[in-house]
DNA sequence: GTTAGTTATAGGTTTTTATCTATGAGTTGC
DNA sequence: GCAACTCATAGATAAAAACCTATAACTAAC
């Protein structure tokens, strides 16, 4: 049997051959002639090597090795059916990997989204890197993501990113901080003080950085720390203050106090951030079309900023 | 997923280069050049309507829909391996069918060579048909079966026959007839007892009659008769005598008594016959071939006459 | 014995496929 | 920065596949 010389659209000849008991019969269910389908049932005949129909007593007749290949193309075309349905829910978005790399900050708002777009699509995988700025831009340099969460996004050459949520920097103090009772305080107020910092690049340090340079403010003391929780845990402890991202802060958390700096009001916003050279999976973009209808439903309202039209999901 | 632009080779390129790794790598193991293989990929892609390999951190990765395609070709190239072998079992003879039809005398000697047979090749069908001359010449005319056993073979314009057996004619009597103790009778002597007779067309009758024309002799009774074992169980009740293929009677049975009727030899030979103007399967020119082979161990070495060599088993 | 149905064969056309060579463009390693 | 890889693309060709029409040969039914 030559595998090469057969096609599966012999094969579905043949298998209506089969079925219908009859060439013409055939020919003229498929819209061909009926010489076509002879030539064509002797061509697979060939390429078997052994006869497939005979015709006794005027009618055909499936020999064994007809029948045999005509379960196998059953079997043959049920996984090809499979597989199209594969494709199909891929397509819709209900199948497939929705790969999300995020900075660190980035997982206290983002599970408000993923929770609900996997419950409505279980099918999805949905595999989560959460690094420092540092590494998930190079995640990103390299395109090994579908999604990028940023709250600075880089440079857009081969990108294109929409920004969804406000985010806001708050600063906080220990319960038992001078400050800590003040009614309104002023960035220079603060500088005295040792400010617990994350690691360079961070997003919220730049941020914070940035603004001190402006003002021509220096830090008289800080200490740099690898993650918000411990920032908040040793602010918390009496260690330093700090500055963090609203989102970062649980609203009933009273184990430090967040200050009102009346004169400096340090936010960014949170953007998906995609590759335009690097294909992006069906389900990512269908997650960002959820994204984009359901912002407003599963985050907090009044930081929401939904641009997400601005993707290209197509 | 359009499957009419789908051959077998496209899916054998890409599950080498899903193996592989590489299409360079496949263009050297399947003896092509790398651009017919970026090309094939490519084509199979537009084909699938789905991206099926991509280009990453330099070097190839196999996405979602790349992978259950792959898987699919498994699955499918694991059913055609399986046809092969149901193929090559069937070309080797030891699966398929063998149809046989023989006339009822038949059913007494083939058996000794079907058991064998069938014991080496358990996978073999062998559907028998048995029945009386007439039956037997219509299915050989429509052409029913493989292999068909006569003792007086039909036309062989479109058939080709060889003997493998002898066939003598007893003459057989009641143990209390007037004859059953003469130690040598003639053909003459015979005529004034009731024949029983099998139906009209009977080889064995043919053979008789003929026997009786050329020598100018009536038969003065006689009572048609449906079966061998019919006859035979009359002749030993007493209703009268008859003419029986020696291979019908078992040596061991005294129910009756075989005459020795010196001035008639009446004998034919027992033919397997098969059409050369159909299909035959190669299951039963297998059987033809062990038949050839097994004739004399199978069947009374005494009246082998093993011609089968002149049957085009191929 | 004519008609209507079947399958087979011959001969031809248009598309598609399976390849190739040549070449370009990007990476990796030294 | 060059050699040695990778994969992609363009352009060309020879083979094959997928059809067609016309026609023959056979069978069944009226």
């Amino acid at each position: 049997m030559d595998l090469r010389h057969i096609s599966f659209r012999l094969l579905e000849v043949f298998m209506s051959v089969v079925k219908t008991g009859s060439i013409s019969e055939t020919a003229r269910r498929l819209h061909l002639t009926q010489p076509t389908v002879s030539l064509q049932i002797k061509r697979l005949q060939e390429a078997v090597g052994e006869p497939l129909l005979l015709i006794q007593q005027q009618k055909l007749h499936v020999t064994d090795a007809g029948l045999e290949l005509f379960k196998t193309c059953q079997q043959v075309f049920g996984h090809f059916e499979d597989y199209q349905d594969f494709l199909t829910e891929l397509n819709g978005g209900s199948r497939g990997r929705c790969k999300i790399a995020m900075v660190n900050t980035a997982q206290y708002i983002l599970p408000k989204l993923l929770g609900p777009y996997s419950n409505l699509h279980p099918h999805v995988e949905l595999p989560l890197e959460i690094g420092n700025r540092a590494e998930v831009l190079d995640r990103f340099e390299r395109g090994e993501d579908d999604i990028y969460v940023f709250s600075h996004p880089p440079s857009l050459e081969h990108a294109q990113a929409a920004r969804f949520l406000h985010n806001p920097l708050e600063f906080i103090v220990p319960l038992n901080h001078p400050l800590a009772h003040v009614k309104a305080v002023k960035l220079t107020d603060l500088m005295q003080y040792r400010f617990l910092l994350r690691e360079n690049g961070s997003a919220t340090r730049m941020l914070f950085e940035s603004e001190l340079q402006s003002r021509g403010l220096v830090l008289s003391d800080s200490v740099q720390m690898a993650s918000n929780e411990a920032i908040r845990v040793a602010v918390a402890s009496g260690m330093g203050i700090a500055v963090l991202s609203r989102h970062v802060l649980a609203t009933d958390d009273t184990s430090f106090k967040v200050l009102n700096v009346t004169d400096t009001h340090l936010a960014s916003h949170w953007y998906f951030v995609m590759r335009t050279d690097r294909y992006i999976s069906h389900a990512a973009r269908n997650f960002l079309k959820f994204a984009q209808q359901h912002v407003e439903q599963y985050l907090d309202t009044q930081w929401v900023r939904n641009e997400l039209h601005n993707l290209d999901l197509n």
